[in-house]
DNA sequence: TTTTATTTTTAGGGATGGCTAAAATTTGGT
DNA sequence: ACCAAATTTTAGCCATCCCTAAAAATAAAA
């Protein structure tokens, strides 16, 4: 059993590990969870007694096995919960991060259990990011067409399929460009239309635009 | 905001304050929250200094209004939740109060506001306790007869009203006595049947037999 | 390569909330 | 009223998790 202040440190390592590959700094840490690097030195070291990291002095850290398997299960909480705060609840997805910030560190397997399915075992929280299975695994996520994305799967517009200037314009005045941040709000299956949010906006597009459009959902 | 620790204690009081009603004693906090005299002297002090309980040297303390609305807030998220594992989760009623127990302490007043109305607002949780209003209120409770409960109320069987023998023969038979604590699990409207809770048994009884037991919901 | 800047660790300490042991106060029996 | 027993408080200490200040190691620049 972890402490509230262990489970965001692995939490934070996972994050920061996944982004840029390779061991954490302590400062990156630090930042991270808006803290001074001497707490950080002295919570790695504790945290690398109890095997969930390796640390090598002045060299940073990197999650075990154990540790990443801990993190992700406590962003599996994390993003479960949310999933209730916004579906169950009807709080806006921009809402929920605090709340779900606490109940996150519920200690109980049998109610996340429960709650998953509750939900419908939900595969992405309301931000569009995946949620992990019970073992800590994500399904693993690489370049699609935007009209593959699921309800509340969001991603990054990373090209074109089709690039005649009308379309080209269209996505202009929508302010999306390489690298926008598109998330899947709602799909309609009868026409594979979709209702996404782009910035603060929220629009609906046909099914044709999104055929044209590669999405990176990692 | 007060911290876990602080939410346990007035919750703690509180409950010791209503069941014996006049100040709390030091030893008695202590048993109940599993913790020695000395520490509950040093948090007892602590809260005093913040008005949510008066506090006098070997005199015990009780709760100020201040304490006793914090205190009866804390039961209420309980309470909630409860509701929310046992009817939303499928848990049976007698396995939610250690997940309960820290659900609780979650903190935010929309978030309880929100379960509050996605539940139908309950009056009262799966053992049968009142739901306190988020004033910290509970529906004063008095006497009544069996038939008059809801579903999920509870009491405690304190007479009966008409009293031949038959009657006072089924009562024994399913070991129904003064002091038994009866749960309402079900309640049908056609015919005012209900299912009830009596230690460890659930059993059917008619409205004819609910109508002639007297309960203390207190 | 040597100096300077940055990063990281160590040392020492503070707040919270718990503990044991000993002292103080109250309660109860005679 | 007095002594013994029980209760309650105080004093001093421990663990967790955070901090500042100073030292050590590494990285960058001249």
């Amino acid at each position: 059993m972890y402490s509230l202040a262990e489970e965001n440190y692995l939490k934070a390592i996972y994050h920061l590990e996944s982004k840029n590959k390779g061991a954490v700094s302590t400062n990156a840490i630090a930042e991270a969870m808006d803290t001074k690097p001497s707490s950080v030195t002295d919570m790695v070291q504790k945290l690398a007694e109890k095997k969930v990291l390796s640390y090598i002095k002045y060299k940073g850290t990197s999650l075990t096995e154990k540790g990443k398997k801990t993190a992700a299960n406590v962003i599996r909480k994390h993003r479960l919960w949310e999933v209730f705060l916004v579906e169950k609840l009807n709080f806006h997805w921009d809402e929920v991060h605090d709340i779900a910030e606490q109940l996150e560190h519920i200690h109980s397997e049998e109610l996340i259990s429960r709650l998953d399915k509750f939900l419908g075992f939900p595969d992405f929280d309301p931000h569009g990011d995946p949620i992990p299975d019970k073992h800590g695994n994500i399904k693993p996520t690489e370049k699609k067409l935007l009209s593959e994305l699921h309800k509340n799967q969001k991603g990054v517009c990373v090209g074109v399929k089709e690039s005649n200037s009308e379309f080209l314009q269209y996505l202009d005045k929508k302010h999306i460009t390489i690298g926008t941040k598109i998330s899947v709000l709602g799909k309609e299956f009868f026409d594979g239309s979709m209702v996404i949010q782009v910035g603060r906006d929220q629009f609906f597009i046909s099914q044709k635009i999104a055929e044209n459009l590669y999405i990176q959902t990692n």
